[in-house]
Order: structure tokens, then C-alpha cells, then sequence
DNA sequence: CCTACCGATCGGTAGG
DNA sequence: CCTACCGATCGGTAGG
């Protein structure tokens, strides 16, 4: 759709699809910025700044400004699940694939470039009710396959400070699901990546803490 | 200071110290509001509507509209500090004193009227700098009384999948720390207190179940 | 995707 | 604490 008339200020890429292209670099801007400073106060100008656009441009792309924050959240478990199936095909046992899931959600959660998840978390209560039920859609099926594995870590006594002594202490796989993920989904609050190897821990160093704080090594 | 004039829109309460109890109903209301739709979408209207108050006058008691979200953060740790000491003072031994610490972290999270950690958690960041060093020395003081219990259960083998079995498993008690509070805390996320009894479950069964995760009851 | 713009709202203030 | 108000900003749109 380019015109042959004046170049717009913004030079536009010279690819035929410039459009999915131009989307995507809103979504990863918008990524960036909510998870620094919060869908409220980000503001569309910011956005729009972040990838060259003036402010009202964005409208061109989303029709409004929850639906961006909808696409970076629906992106985020895009990349997410694909992500998580493709590193838990090589792992074999349950023990590998906990392994698995928790290296992989660590990095879904603080890879540079990866903030999605991050601002679904911090920013859920912005997103309008009726786009929850097709983002709840898709992280059920995230959710099933950690509730799967804790589900078999379970029955082999592996999971929990008890379950290997009381068979009674076995909670269900999905209150277990709640407060692992929760203790690993908390560190977007508190874990810092900026300088690592002072003493601070690396994202493979914290999945490894994590895992055997949670399963037990028979 | 009150004129024998005409009666104002508001009546004002008849006690002599109306200042700190309109602070304190602006600081409540703030954090109920907080915690629903969080600070930046709220706006200094509906908290001075939430106590019957003109749009200006919450800056009769608060210079910005930042002092307000400091002001719930400091009376959240002020109110959790001092029923956590309390709570604490009959539990004797370690493996009590976590139980008192978890169900007491509960209650200040989820609690009616409670909203104060909850909006501390969530909003974050949108407390300026300069204010957060003051709430982070607050906030350690509470930590370190997680801490330290956690160091005595560290110490007896009773926290974590593997500490009974493996001593070099044994975590650093800020790590565990960091777990537990973590596990403890996203439940904001997704606990509701609205229907209990049917099936789901009140703040004794989560405490209940969050303490036999954790902690090895021998 | 830009230009030019608008109506609404927001945090905050002066003056009483 | 109210009245009355202001400057700034914000999400969004028309028209090209």
C-alpha cells in the first residue's frame, strides 16, 4: 500500500508484510514498558515512541489500548507452551521433566526479551473480563501439564515435606501446582538478572534450588 | 477549628481529634480500593467519594496522591508487625512458631478490612523511590522474624524436600524465605474468600495445608 | 501510518 | 474541608 509520493518519517520496512512486522515490534515494545512501569501508566504516546510511531498510530494495529495488553499477554503463553513442549520432549522422567518445567518457566519469566508472562502477572487486573475467559483458555493448558507432572510426582512420594512418610500428608496436584508455582512465579518481584556471578544466582542456579527445595532426590 | 457557621455537606464527626480518624478512614478506604483496581486506576475522586468527601480534600490530609499509597504500606507493616509479635508470643517451639507465622501471614493477606499488604504486594512499583527505603526497613523487621524461624527449622531438618536426608541440601534461610513467602503471598492471586464451605477452602485449611507442604512434621 | 485535533478526566491548588 | 478552578495529559478519531 506504499504511494510513490514523500517518504513518511518514519521509514517503513521494505518487506511485503510490513504490517504483522510493525504489530509485533507494538507488542514487544508494549511488553517492555508494562512490565517496567505497569499497563495504567504506560501511555499509548510511550508505546508509540518505542517503535518510531506517532501517537495515535497504534490505533492502526489495536483498537484500543487493553487490546495490546491482551496480545502481549496471549503472546507470552504462545512462546510459553511452545517453549515448554519442545524442552520437555527430550526428558523421560518425571523427575527430568519437573526438572524441565522449572528451568523453562524461570526463563519464560526473566529472559531479556521475554517479559510477556511477567505482565500477565502483574497486570491481570487491567485486563477487561472479557478477554480473561480467552486468556484463561490457553493457560489451562500450560497449567496441565505442570498439574500433570506434580500429579505423578505425587503418587511417587517425590513432592512435599511429607508425602514420602504420610501418604496421607498427599495433597492434590492442583493446591501443589498453586504454591510451587506461585514460590517461582513470586521471583518476577524480587530476582534481579542485571548482575550475576557476584554472588547473586543465575536463572540455572535458582531452577536448581528450587527444584530440590521442592522434589525430593531419591 | 470548627466555625459556628452553616453545617458543612459532610458532617463531621463531634470528637476533638477528627484529623487523624479522617487520615485513618482515607487510608482504609484507600487501601480497599487499591487492592480492587489497583493505585493507578484509581483516582483521588473515588477515594474521596469512598469517605464522603469534595474531590480536593484528601490533600488537606496528604500532599500527593503517592503519600496515600505510602501511608497503606506503612499501616499494613504496622498492623502485621503487631499481630505477628502478639501471635508469636504462645508458640514455644520452632515447628510452632511457623505455624503461627503462616496462618498469622493469612489472615494480614486476606482478611476483611486487610487490604493493606495485598495493595503493598500489587502496587509496588508505583511507590516512588524515595519512599521505598523507608517501607524496606519496615518490611525487614518482619522478615527477619520469617527468617529466623526458618534458620531453627533449617537447622532440624525440617524444611524442604531433601534437608532431612541430605544436610548439604540445606538451603540458606533467605532463599527458603523467599520460597515460602513467595507460595504464601501469590495467593492474592487467586484466592477468594467469597463462598467458603463449599468445597473450597477458609484461611485455616490453606494454612493448614501451606504448613504440612513446608515443614516435615516428625 | 501521519496530521491535527477533541472531549474527558486527572492530580492538584487558591482562597475561604 | 468545600468551592471553583486550572493546566496537563490521556485515549482515541477523522480524514487523508
Amino acid at each position: 500500500m506504499r504511494k510513490p509520493t514523500q517518504p513518511p518519517a518514519a521509514l517503513p520496512a521494505e518487506d511485503g508484510h510490513d504490517e504483522a512486522n510493525r504489530r509485533q515490534a507494538l507488542i514487544r515494545a508494549s511488553a517492555r514498558l508494562f512490565r517496567e512501569k505497569g499497563f495504567e501508566a504506560t501511555t499509548v504516546r510511550d508505546i508509540a515512541a518505542a517503535v518510531g510511531m506517532r501517537s495515535g498510530s497504534p490505533f492502526y494495529h489495536f483498537a484500543n489500548k487493553q487490546e495490546i495488553l491482551k496480545a502481549v499477554m496471549e503472546e507470552g503463553l504462545r512462546q510459553g507452551l511452545d517453549r515448554t513442549v519442545k524442552a520437555l520432549q527430550a526428558a523421560k522422567t518425571p523427575q527430568a521433566r519437573f526438572r524441565v518445567l522449572v528451568r523453562t518457566h524461570y526463563g519464560i519469566l526473566h529472559d531479556e526479551g521475554s517479559e510477556f508472562i511477567a505482565v500477565l502477572l502483574y497486570d491481570w487486573r487491567s485486563l477487561p473480563d472479557e478477554y480473561k475467559q480467552e486468556i484463561i483458555a490457553v493457560k489451562d493448558g500450560y497449567d496441565r501439564l505442570w498439574q500433570d507432572n506434580l500429579g505423578e510426582l505425587l503418587g511417587l512420594g517425590l513432592i512435599g515435606a511429607n508425602s514420602a512418610h504420610d501418604p496421607r500428608a498427599a495433597q492434590d496436584a492442583k493446591v501443589t501446582r498453586l504454591m510451587i508455582m506461585g514460590a517461582i512465579n513470586f521471583t518476577v518481584t524480587w530476582y534481579k538478572h542485571e548482575h550475576q556471578g557476584k554472588g547473586t544466582m543465575d536463572l540455572d542456579a535458582l531452577a536448581e534450588r528450587t527444584v530440590r527445595f521442592f522434589m525430593r532426590e531419591d
